[in-house]
This record gives structure tokens, sequence and C-alpha cells, in this order.
DNA sequence: CTGCTGACTGGTA
DNA sequence: GTACCAGCCAGCA
């Protein structure tokens, strides 16, 4: 493995069964790094192994996420795996979800917003 | 080594 | 519902 990271996030995308999908805060969780959902996007935007199911990784909330051209890919491709999808999300997100395992609560990023300067 | 970028995420406004 | 902000991490210049 040239970077262990890159290397455990494709090993994470490519267990993905056939007809599920995982956000990139799940991929990242099952990596070691819960907190590293970009880096996984990351990974993905470089990903140029056929192997690796990236469109079964999708945002958080069943976004499609994605970018460019490669969104509407994800989009067919998920669609052709029997999920019902819309233009910007996936249904019954919940039940095609992977893996199903709880994830801890993260700390609240809850950043009260200032007043905006005048 | 330092700094910026980005297929992200959660929360407030 | 949308828009913006701040935090987080790995990769690259």
């Amino acid at each position: 493995m040239p970077t262990g990271f890159r290397a455990r996030v494709l090993a994470a995308v490519r267990s993905i069964p056939r007809g599920r999908v995982a956000t990139y805060g799940d991929i990242a969780d099952l990596v070691g790094a819960p907190r590293a959902a970009r880096a996984v996007g990351n990974v993905m935007r470089g990903c140029g192994d056929p192997s690796v199911p990236c469109h079964r990784v999708i945002a958080s909330a069943g976004g499609i996420g994605g970018f460019g051209g490669y969104l509407e890919r994800k989009r067919q491709l998920l669609r052709a795996e029997g999920l019902d999808v819309t233009a910007t999300r996936v249904r019954h997100f919940a039940t095609v979800r992977w893996p199903v395992q709880p994830r801890r609560p993260r700390r609240g990023t809850a950043t009260p917003r200032r007043q905006r300067p005048v």
C-alpha cells in the first residue's frame, strides 16, 4: 500500500455491497478517522481504479455529493443497483445505508455565528 | 517545514 | 427549504 490512509479508504469503499451506499463520514470512520470525511473525498477524487465503486460513496443525509459530471454518473449507477435516487438525494437512505453501525455523536461543531461585520 | 485546497459535516441564521 | 460558517484531516505546491 502506497499510503496507508488511501489504501484503507479504497478498501472500505470496495467492501460496500452492491445496492448499498455509505457516506464519506462512514468511510472515514471505518478507516479510523471519523473526522477525515474530507480527506476521504480527496482520495475519491483521484480514484482511477474501476474496482472502487466510488459511486456508492455519497454525502451525508443521503446527498449524492460527488462533483461535476460524476454526480450524474453516480445517480445513474446507483439507480441501476435498484436504488431510488432523486436529482440530489438517495431515497430510503437509512435502508440502503452501509454499514449499519452506531456512530458516536460529534462534538457540537455548533459555531454560534457572531454578528456580521457592518 | 509552512500554508492552501478540497468528491465533507453539522449547526445557526 | 437555502446560505454561510467553523472545524476537521490528508495531499500537494
